[in-house]
DNA sequence: TGCAAAAATTAACAAGCGTTAATGATGTTG
DNA sequence: CAACATCATTAACGCTTGTTAATTTTTGCA
């Protein structure tokens, strides 16, 4: 399984993720022309794209969204992968109510909103593809409460690593048994709700249990079944379309 | 402040509190026929409005949407007042990943499909309306991940008073200094991630601080800027019209 | 009005997790 | 390759919150 490689398969390896594209779908989304940037960590990509009729599509590298507070402290609300669309929401939104952080450097791409209106309108599949994304983007959330307002710690973070593994995957942006994670542990605890030092205490005991293996940045899992279990992970919030047989 | 007394006029307000409506929306709001349909405690709307070509509207009393855990415990994820449209959602992903629940008696109202479409393509504003809404949907479920990721329970429990005073207020449910809070004890603890015996610890400090009193089911609001401090409440993430000028 | 069920409250105790701070490992840059 | 910064790890301690269970109060209903 090879990452794609341009922006425009990532995109519609993404969209057929969640949704049914036709042929002709498919064509299109292969015509769109767009160009795409390079971002760096720590660069803003509402700044780089400050064309008010552009939306951003991510085709490379994760960016995560996130809520700095009063005291300094950061919530990660959800992550996002190669091939989604980022600012859907500033499109009807005025004011922005949260940050986008970019740790590795991104590639985006810009693409005016009046031809994504038009993508819509002219093929169906596409449109309802948009429109899947933005309620699976909900329905993420909605899992990411239940996450960190009702599992302890252990099954807390098994279940962060099992998404990332599972959305990865979808993108075959994974390897079989594991994925690079491009997080710190400081960074899984903003995104949990988790001290730094609980975090770590955390997965020495997942690692301890057999269920997971560092080796560098690579997570690899070494008992997906157990992991699940210890999660209470059941994907079915995903909506992926490769998991609707199961 | 009384509230509106018919469906249309909730479905109404509701569309003005985050978006302008034309006079042409409003008139073709009105002449919306749907019928209404009361639905008690313990009853499912899905299954109520078992017509997949239908969408619900909540015309009276809040319901909440939750997920069941293994373990049987139950996180809730958001609430919905009357105007809220509820099954946006099953119009694009078959299989729905939560529950709705109801506690009090409810009213709803069932709309085809096909015309909240053509409403929204005659009219704009409509439109633009349905989706701001569904945007600040998710907006709402990333300011709760904060809440329970992040705050400590006597801010959490003052956010989300102060989240549910808002936004009946901006519908014209709420009296000047409090409201009907349809809650038990329990069900803060549901929807806050802690424990019912906590809950009500922290109900007391916050009577104690002379921030809210409770009488009965209505919760008076005694210091408004004091709870909305002691909550970090910034109600920017709600998208109201009416907080815009501010 | 009176009874039963549900909800709120209190107490005692346990424990999971946060905090602080120091040390070791890893990676990065000139 | 050395110096530095970032990140992972460990330890000690304490506090916030959870758990269990009993009691009181309120609510709802006959």
């Amino acid at each position: 399984m090879r990452s794609p490689s341009t922006a425009h398969d990532r995109l519609i390896r993404k969209l057929e993720s969640i949704a049914d594209l036709s042929p002709d779908d498919r064509r299109a989304l292969q015509d769109l022309s767009f160009g795409t940037k390079l971002v760096l960590p720590n660069q803003s990509i509402v700044q780089e794209g400050e064309d008010p009729d552009q939306c951003c599509l991510l085709v490379k590298g994760p960016i995560h969204r996130y809520k700095l507070r009063p005291n300094g402290s950061r919530q990660i609300l959800s992550f996002h992968l190669p091939g989604d669309i980022l600012d859907l929401q500033n499109l009807y939104l005025t004011r922005s109510d949260h940050s986008i952080g970019i740790v590795v450097p991104n590639q985006v791409a810009f693409v005016p909103h009046e031809t994504l209106k038009t993508l819509a309108d002219d093929c169906p599949g596409i449109g309802v593809a948009f429109w899947r994304d933005t309620l699976i983007d909900a329905a993420i959330l909605r899992e990411w409460i239940v996450n960190v307002g009702a599992r302890s710690a252990q099954p807390r973070i098994a279940h962060l690593i099992c998404e990332l593994f599972t959305r990865l995957k979808a993108l075959w942006l994974s390897e079989e048994d594991g994925f690079t994670l491009q997080l710190t542990q400081a960074e899984i605890g903003e995104a949990t709700g988790l001290s730094t030092v609980h975090v770590n205490r955390t997965l020495q005991d997942l690692r301890r249990s057999n269920l997971i293996a560092s080796e560098g940045r690579f997570l690899r899992i070494l008992n997906w079944a157990g992991l699940q279990r210890e999660a209470c992970f059941d994907p079915a919030y995903l909506h992926l379309k490769t998991l609707e047989a199961a």
